[in-house]
DNA sequence: CTGAAAGCGCTTACAG
DNA sequence: CTGAAAGCGCTTACAG
């Protein structure tokens, strides 16, 4: 800026109104300003700009996985949002670690994004309370932060599981499995929750070899789920936890030479072309991410609400796997 | 910092060793200024660090949709390979629009980001000129740079499509379709060039309505491929030229009485389980952003390479769908 | 309409 | 082992 301002004979603080397109600037001024520029192949340096300004435009995402297909749509609407408000968007995937979230998160604190947006791997936040204290804007999305009062935007996973293995009784099933997400994250929990709801409603009891939680990896679905429509008393139906469960779970479905019920939490592209097509309790993760990125910057705009927890509701899409009756 | 040096009653210098792990500091005052550190809540402020070491520890990645299933494993690739070099990730979605490409990647050179990775909307990119000359370093994936010289990291799209028009051939078929992207996109071009090759090897003529580019919207991809398969001589087979035109492909097929063959460009989870499964070309799109990452940050280590192009290769899997004869 | 001085919060290059 | 001064490239708050 100093070359320019040297090259076009006038001070710093006109290149600064030229670039920035400021006002009170004579256009034979602005001229050669702009000469200058082009023949130096002048870029303003935002570094510079953030440190005086204080606001770097920009937001953090940390999320599980940028390539688990459930977060491109929500990261795409947390763009689209930040955009609308001129700020870019800094990504980091987790990878269900805690300790790498912790990293991720104070890494961008520390680079001074103006807001946060968490889809949180770990269940005890507190590391987050100095940076919130000191004005760090924070909205969880997916599951709840642990141990500190923030915003959250979440799907109704209780309601949503509750629906879809009351769906499942209302087919006739009586002895249902659940698979699903290791206990620690929230929203396994909360599915369990839903179909335990649902069953204690019907007046159905559970055993404990119709649950289980874990990890979502291909081989530890397959155990679990075959184990269940095994021995003398199998399940005739399954609920599974989340897409990656009801993916490996239409593969167990397949092989077997009886039909078995599903529905899975969470929709997934070509769900309707499968034989049978595949039902599914589907959640807006558009939606999600586009409320948690409204909400962030309501805040980045001044309001200081109190942090809140918003639902968003899922919906049941019947497609064929979930109406198939007990021993059909 | 500086409230902190005062605190630690220390010089700045020495909460800088301390904050940066820097040796030459005794225990003692160590314990004092981390003291300090902690009672203030103090982190370093990147943003001052960066505009004195030139160097931000982040790249920028422009791709076309986030939200794209392609996308997704091919960020997280980048994001690790970042990730092992300590640096953060910036990311954007272009919307396949040349003139928000390059917003994007005007905005993030302005934020100094230390190299750039485009998946390139636009065909003309001598709008970077400067900013390469000025050091920025920049690789292109999935596509080539346009009137620039550059470095690109490509899947073999002529290869693949030739090699998938011939399995198609192999089994029988002499009027084989070939709907892709728009013809402004290089991947859509160079996999017609394929379907072109392998029709002319063969000795088969390609009659103009069995060829249809354009948009990857449903509806026109329905138009064109409902097109082809009637009138007095339809196509018996059916080359997709990307993911989104074969999941629509596969939807108008399974609308038809009689089977038509289908191979689609890019591979797409379930393909497998769909009845034919879909026979397709795959890519490998973590390999592009993983290959594409390392040479940007082999770049960034001080290598000054010539720009050069390197094509990944692609992988033919036959599933069913490709493997119908015709009239079947 | 224009510009000189101070300052954002760090690191660099020295000096002690 | 420790620290004072200068500077990274902008913007802010003034003054003319």
């Amino acid at each position: 800026m100093k070359d320019v301002a040297a090259r076009a004979g006038v001070g710093l603080k006109t290149v600064s109104r030229v670039v920035n397109g400021e006002p009170g600037v004579t256009p034979e001024t602005e001229r050669r300003v702009q000469e200058a520029i082009d023949a130096l192949g002048f870029r303003r340096n935002d570094s510079a700009r953030v440190l005086r300004k204080g606001r770097t435009a920009s937001i953090g995402l940390v999320l599980e996985d940028l390539a688990d297909p459930f977060y491109g749509p929500l990261s795409r609407a947390v763009e689209e949002v930040a955009r609308a408000h001129g700020a870019l968007l800094i990504n980091g995937s987790s990878a269900e670690d805690p300790e790498r979230e912790r990293e991720l998160v104070l890494a961008l604190c520390a680079r001074r994004v103006d807001g946060l947006i968490v889809i949180p791997a770990g269940d005890d936040h507190r590391y987050l309370e100095p940076e919130i204290g000191a004005g760090m804007a924070a909205v969880f999305v997916d599951r709840p932060a642990g141990r500190i009062d923030a915003d959250v935007v979440l799907s109704d996973s209780y309601g949503g599981a509750r629906a879809g293995v009351a769906h499942l009784i209302a087919y006739g099933h009586r002895r249902i499995g659940f698979v699903g997400d290791h206990p620690r994250i929230h929203t396994a929990t909360e599915r369990l929750r839903g179909y335990r709801a649902a069953m204690a409603e019907a007046g159905l009891p559970v055993a404990d070899s119709w649950v289980s939680l874990g990890s979502t990896d291909p081989e530890r679905v397959t155990g679990a789920a075959t184990a269940m429509l095994s021995g003398p008393e199998p399940v005739t139906a399954l609920f599974a936890g989340n897409n990656r469960v009801t993916v490996t779970a239409v593969r167990v479905l397949a092989g077997l030479p009886r039909p078995v019920a599903l529905v899975g939490f969470d929709d997934f592209e070509l769900a309707d072309l499968l034989r049978p097509g595949v039902t599914v309790v589907a959640q807006d993760a558009a939606a999600l991410g586009r409320v948690a990125a409204d909400r962030l910057f309501h805040r980045l705009t001044g309001a200081t609400p109190r942090p809140a927890r918003t639902e968003l509701p899922t919906r049941l899409i019947p497609r064929g796997s979930g109406e198939i009756p007990p021993g059909a």
